[in-house]
RNA sequence: GCCGGCGUAGCUCAGUGGUUAGAGCAAAAUCUUCAUAAGGUUGAGGUCGGAAGUUCGAUUCUUCCCGCCGGCACCA
């Protein structure tokens, strides 16, 4: 049995998820159900990075500790992938002592091959926000945004740093041989852009006064803690048994599948790669990158107090047509645009109207015959339609157009409609029977279909299919 | 500034060197009642961002211009 290992990204738990995080669970859970579907044995993982500095600054501004404060959050991200019916398989935190060790393991792979080495390194300083800065990140005064009127200090600090220079070709190499695959096609072309200039060895470690004594320890060395990049992406490892538990490493490494923003790209496809050559070990096949979401086309932001909280959006209206939404209406790759109104609008065209009153009408049809849903189809057409929808949602989905695949469906339902008005099977005839069941057929092949995407509702029509007519699956929303 | 992408019906987008440029949604008319006042049918709606060029012929290729977006490292 083939295997399939896929993770989302690492969110950062230094605030509660919002509906960027619900469409990233969304996508790679729709890749890991599909796969599963078609029998491969199947890993899903997320986790929460939570080694971030910025996460010390949040709990410290909360006045809870720590771990604490991490657990809380990290506890909001896998309550949201329960809450939109996304499978996680392994949910690995970044503070738990297995990915430590994992990482540590990790870091001396590297040093092993002679990829670390220790250097000063010099940067403007702020102290309100205990971070460095570049120049092009201050305002004018060449002060902090955050602190304005408070002159940056230069500060100096002995850390360790990470030969990334020295995979230049390498990586070159890998992204255009699609080794390491990059999809869409504009964000390897990014990369390769960048590429072209010469790569800077990077720094990993910070001292721990200035890591707050958070983090992971830097081995054989107590003054340092890992650069939260470092340990983070090692999640994908750890999560899987990296240096505890070889048999099930070996199992599911390397991961088939990163599916990330394009916020985050440059580490997974050059830091994260480089980390892994140094170390010996295999890299990922394929990173998807996604897009962003605007509210109403603006950036969502807690200053424009724009931000849809996904917990609101599942209880208002259902995972289900939450995961339809996201996968149907923004583009998989790029940007998109959440607003009510799309939503409700999308809600009421394609669910309600759409996919929710066909099945109510086939199944209220259904009680006038005797009948159970026959094993194949009479209808050659209905038939034809359906064989050729099996390979399109092949076909987009290895592309990650969920769009498409969603579109190929739902023109079986669009034909089902515009059959049942043709044949009229609400009246008695000869075909009536044959006809109710071509029905009731493309409907199991429907819920088949919607699995990956919309699970709740296959089980659902099936369900409806079996036992007759329960309450509508999306009732319309009245505007 | 440099690099890349985009600009097609009211909205979201698809598409092709060649006869009348497509889909979905929204809006209109009409048919129907099995169904969630849902569904079917039909019609309307576009100088395919602007200008020039290549060509027998360009929305599709080239150049320039205008507008929008993304990337340009140690920040998660």
């Amino acid at each position: 049995m083939a295997k399939f290992y896929i993770t989302t990204a690492i969110p950062y738990v230094n605030g509660k998820p919002h509906i960027g995080h619900a469409l990233e669970f969304i996508q790679a859970d729709v890749i890991a159900r599909f796969y599963r579907q078609k029998g491969e044995e199947v890993l899903l993982l997320s986790g929460s990075d939570e080694n971030a500095l910025k996460n010390v600054q949040a709990a410290e501004q909360a006045d809870i500790p720590v771990q604490e404060f991490v657990d809380e959050n990290a506890k909001l991200f896998y309550k949201l992938s329960k809450a939109l019916d996304v499978q996680f398989d392994v949910f690995q935190k970044g503070s738990n002592p297995k990915h430590h060790e994992s990482s540590q393991k990790l870091w001396e792979l590297c040093d092993k091959a002679g990829d670390i080495y220790k250097k000063a390194y010099e940067g403007l300083y702020c102290v309100g926000c205990e971070t460095f800065y570049t120049l092009d990140e201050l305002d004018k005064n060449q002060e902090c945004y955050e602190h304005p009127g408070k002159k940056l200090e230069i500060v100096s600090e002995e850390n360790y740093f990470f030969k990334l220079s020295g995979y230049q070709e390498k990586l070159i190499t890998l992204v255009k041989k699609d080794e390491l695959r990059i999809i869409p096609a504009t964000r390897k072309n990014e990369v390769l852009a960048f590429l072209k200039q010469p790569l800077q060895d990077i720094s990993i470690s910070r001292s721990n006064e200035r890591a707050k004594n958070w983090g992971v320890s830097v081995p054989h060395d107590d003054s340092q803690r890992m650069y939260v990049w470092f340990d983070a992406l090692n999640i994908y490892q750890s999560g899987i048994g990296f240096g505890n538990d070889d048999e099930t490493y070996k199992k599911w490494w390397p991961a088939d599948m990163h599916v990330i923003g394009k916020g985050i790209l440059r580490f997974h496809a050059i830091y994260w790669p480089a980390f892994l050559l140094a170390a010996g070990l295999a890299l990922p096949k394929t990173l998807f990158v996604h897009g962003y979401i605007t509210v109403d086309d603006q950036k969502m932001s807690k200053s424009l107090g724009n931000v849809i909280d996904p917990f609101e959006l599942v209880s208002k209206y259902g995972a289900d047509a939450v995961r339809y939404f996201f996968l149907r209406e923004i583009p998989s790759s790029e940007d998109g645009d959440f607003s009510y109104e799309k939503f409700e609008t999308r809600y009421n065209a394609d669910l309600a109207g759409g996919l929710g009153n066909l099945v109510a009408r086939v199944v209220t049809l259904k009680e006038r015959i005797s009948s159970s849903t026959p094993k194949q189809f009479l209808n050659q057409e209905l038939q034809a339609l359906v064989e050729n929808t099996r390979s399109e949602i092949q076909r987009s989905l290895s592309e990650f157009q969920f769009s498409v695949a969603l579109d190929k469906i739902w023109e079986i339902i669009h034909f089902c409609d515009k059959y049942i008005e043709k044949q009229r099977p609400w009246e008695e005839s000869d075909n009536q029977k044959s006809v109710i069941e071509n029905l009731l057929f493309a409907l199991s092949n429907l819920a088949e279909f919607l699995q990956p995407f919309l699970p709740e509702t296959s089980k659902k029509i099936i369900q409806q299919l079996d036992q007759g007519k329960e309450e509508s699956l999306f009732p319309r929303i009245e505007t």
